[in-house]
DNA sequence: TTCGTTAGTGTATAAAATACACTAACAAGG
DNA sequence: CCTTGTTAGTGTATTTTATACACTAACGAA
């Protein structure tokens, strides 16, 4: 079955920048590319946008067929539509980023049988089409938009310490911060409650466990949100 | 001639949010629409992005070629592209908006003899498809991004009092600002540059006229720029 | 000459950001 | 069981930034 158009269209898909956390370093997935061209090397998962399918949907789609993610927080990042990006023909491509916490999610293999792994952002391969323009477009969003929506909780587990979020925020801030004040910061918010739990299993005092307070995250994700940390 | 697709493919669009400044108001640009559907009810201005073009360059040629507007400052805002949105079949919009100085840029019929017109952003008409989601996702990042980026200035003309400059942002803010502290914060940023310059014509004392520094607001465009007027 | 209108200016106060150092708790290892 | 290593957890003083606020100057119009 084929499909005729009476002008030319260029070809549309969504490409994902999946953004992890892991104890040492912020992580993207990439996937081996099977087919041609850029055949072996590393790209952002993606794929085609289906005629009667949202961006958004088929954006969660190709994640869920080629990683086995689904339900993790993605937003729309910028469309990239450059005639040359593609050698075969002009594919636009709607990119995305999302942001997963690496404890709850595995990364299962992927129904196309294409390798996927996590990179550190510091230790990046090269990568096909221009996806490390992508990437670096989806990193400049998340390091401007952690400061004025709490985004970055996405990427922690249900329940975390302080210093896990403090963390997080210098890798993506890239510098450090003061512990005192970032404290102070984040629980003036009240974005984050604490809970009566501890963390286990470290070689030093158990630091205690916090939680996102849900309803004013909600609230402080619509109004504005400032975390000049 | 034709053209066909393996799979079938959606349409894709621009669509370009032009807001003008009048004395009064923040204003848009908006297009009557001639064919079917939505026949006589405004819409944005935009159309179809050919094969081999960007969409930047196709929200350009649209927009020059719908309202003889040119050269002007133009970014990418969103994209959209939910299957509904256009009655006909699955169009997938890119979404721009564009800052034009009124009293430089004179809004010439269309090639395409359809009615232009601007509207205040406070009175607009019923627009076509999901225009109106559009124009209201487009204000939203203008009134975000003011507030961190010099991106106003382009709805000013090259020389201009600080007056209009303050009026300009209470406008897209919509909220009045203290006349000294906005005159010292903007001076402090050192993006304009006060010239010899007075304004002439006026019922009362003449006020200086400033213009921009294009070095410092390149630098500033990249940059970080804190306005919190 | 008066009136009306906008230009142009500084200071005091409040709020927010920053810099900074010690004690507490706990596991590991001798 | 005592010492060591490691991270948790806490407050205050200082600097910076934002805010609130009112008068004189200039000029055209009447």
């Amino acid at each position: 079955m084929s499909h005729t158009y009476r002008y030319p269209r260029p070809a549309l898909t969504v490409d994902i920048v999946v953004f992890g956390l892991d104890a040492e370093d912020l992580q993207v997935l990439l996937i081996e590319r099977d087919g041609k061209p850029f055949r072996g090397q590393w790209a952002l998962p993606g794929g085609f946008v289906d005629v009667g399918e949202s961006p958004d949907d088929a954006a969660r789609r190709e994640l869920e067929e080629e990683t086995g993610l689904s339900e993790i927080f993605l937003e729309q990042l910028y469309t990239f539509g450059n005639p040359g990006r593609d050698p075969r023909e002009h594919v636009v491509t709607i990119a995305h980023y999302a942001l997963v916490n690496l404890n709850e999610h595995d990364v299962k293999a992927s129904s196309d049988a294409r390798n996927a792994a996590w990179f550190s952002i510091n230790d990046l391969p090269k990568l096909a089409f221009d996806h490390s323009e992508i990437l670096k477009v989806a990193l400049d969003r998340l390091r401007a938009k952690v400061r004025y929506q709490p985004i970055g909780f996405e990427l922690l587990p249900k329940k975390f310490t302080l210093r896990q979020l403090q963390h997080l925020y210098e890798l993506i801030l890239d510098r450090e911060l003061d512990k005192r004040n970032f404290r102070k910061k984040v629980l003036a918010t009240e974005i984050v409650k604490e809970t009566n739990q501890f963390e286990k299993d470290v070689a030093h005092r158990a630091a205690r466990l916090y939680r996102f307070d849900q309803r004013k995250y909600d609230r402080m994700t619509k109004q504005g949100f400032n975390f000049e940390v």
